[in-house]
DNA sequence: CTGAATTGATAGTAATACTATTAATATTGT
DNA sequence: ACAATATTAATAGTATTACTATCAATTCAG
């Protein structure tokens, strides 16, 4: 029977459009086949060179088009990271509010919520164009560079982060079932989320201050702080 | 008498220089009054105009210097910006270790080192060319830029992170000291000390997913939450 | 006070991050 | 089926960046 509701849940995530901060582009990607293609070889090439190395010239290459037809799409390469940054904190907002739903125990929605942003990602088959598990190291390793500019107030304002600020939010409010009286309800969702892909970063890199592996999840350890914090 | 000590250990410091890794820069900018200026500069024009628009052109016009002379002392803007993390971290762990000396008890060490890696600086009169007030907002937006790259791993290899990791591994063993059987030492220090910096960015920038405002400590925030996790 | 080291000035290169223009191709509406 | 329109491709061009190289000027040290 539960089975049975997510699959429901998943067949309408399907259908579900992914929307974006129509600011974050010039013409929307999912309006086409070189948009597709763009979003796509973006996550691949990032994945590959770096975002620092990547360039609108070397993904018009790889997908055989033209450094000009991508710039109709995006004003420019940090304005597609955080297009991506989006559609993937989207993504993982959906499936926050779909793993919650009906569960009223406050604890259990928040160990529920707390693995859905701290779980090693896998590829979601119902969005072709786009590998999720790729898409994640990306975030990994990239999406701290989208607001850690001289730009981050301006474009914190016209609303580029709200869809990252919305997946804090929701565990806020679940932190807030769980103990109302707890202080800083705000700094420790902030800290998970972020805390998260930072742990995820060092078991690869930063190997000896972590206590994990690379496969391993970093869920065990959010789940026991958030919960020691709020007793 | 703990006044006197204190007060002797920070004459040591003032006498002891900061050594940094030596293959973060070609010259030693410490040998020279170019390279003070340099240094001194180059956080003031960072923390201005932030590490992206920040050139050695630049840098070169403001201290009424050639911009070859600075590729006299550092590689690249990277290098300097390695360099100044570094000499940062160096600074933090000798605080660390003096603030802790003498300190038997393992609750209180752990508060002490808390401290350090948590509150808010300000300049430390002993380093006339460092203000490290204006540093530590350097290293709070551009630090973790400087291991979020496709070369960190060549980079730790070379040991330009041994510094940060240091002062996680001297929180790690303090950690260790007051509850020896927890099993995820190594990431609650390490969360601490790139969460720290992490809150300290947005009490600034994303003022409604933090319980701080900007002059506030995020000390005890930190305090309760590694002691509530390992009670 | 002379030779070595340091710094300054200038020039040059390849790559980046675009903009502009025009041509080629595909799509659509009637 | 065809003209109008939209989309994409190709090419060229600009300012800036991130350097390297060379040589002259200055400083400093024995």
């Amino acid at each position: 029977m539960f089975v049975k509701i997510k699959l429901a849940m998943k067949n309408l995530i399907s259908n579900i459009k992914i929307a974006v901060n129509d600011k974050l582009y010039v013409k929307d990607p999912e309006t086409s086949d070189l948009g597709k293609k763009i979003i796509q070889n973006s996550i691949l090439l990032i994945d590959e060179i770096g975002f620092e190395l990547f360039t609108f010239k070397k993904l018009g290459d790889r997908i055989q088009s033209n450094e000009s037809s991508i710039y109709r799409y995006f004003e420019n390469k940090h304005k597609l990271l955080l297009y991506l940054s989006s559609w993937y904190w989207t993504w993982i907002d959906y499936n926050l509010v779909f793993s919650i739903t009906n569960i009223n125990n406050p604890v259990e929605k928040l160990e529920k919520a707390i693995l859905i942003v701290t779980q090693n990602i896998t590829d979601d088959l119902d969005t072709p164009h786009i590998n999720e598990e790729i898409l994640n190291r990306i975030i990994i390793s990239e999406f701290t560079k989208t607001f850690l500019t001289k730009e981050v107030d301006e474009e914190n304002k016209e609303g580029f982060f709200i869809v990252y600020k919305r997946v804090v939010n929701r565990l806020i409010d679940i932190i807030k079932e769980v103990n109302p009286n707890y202080k800083y309800a705000k700094s420790l969702a902030s800290s998970v989320v972020e805390g998260a892909l930072h742990q995820q970063y060092i078991k690869k890199h930063f190997k000896t201050i972590t206590n994990f592996n690379e496969n391993d999840d970093v869920t065990q350890f959010y789940i026991e702080l958030v919960k020691k914090t709020l007793s």
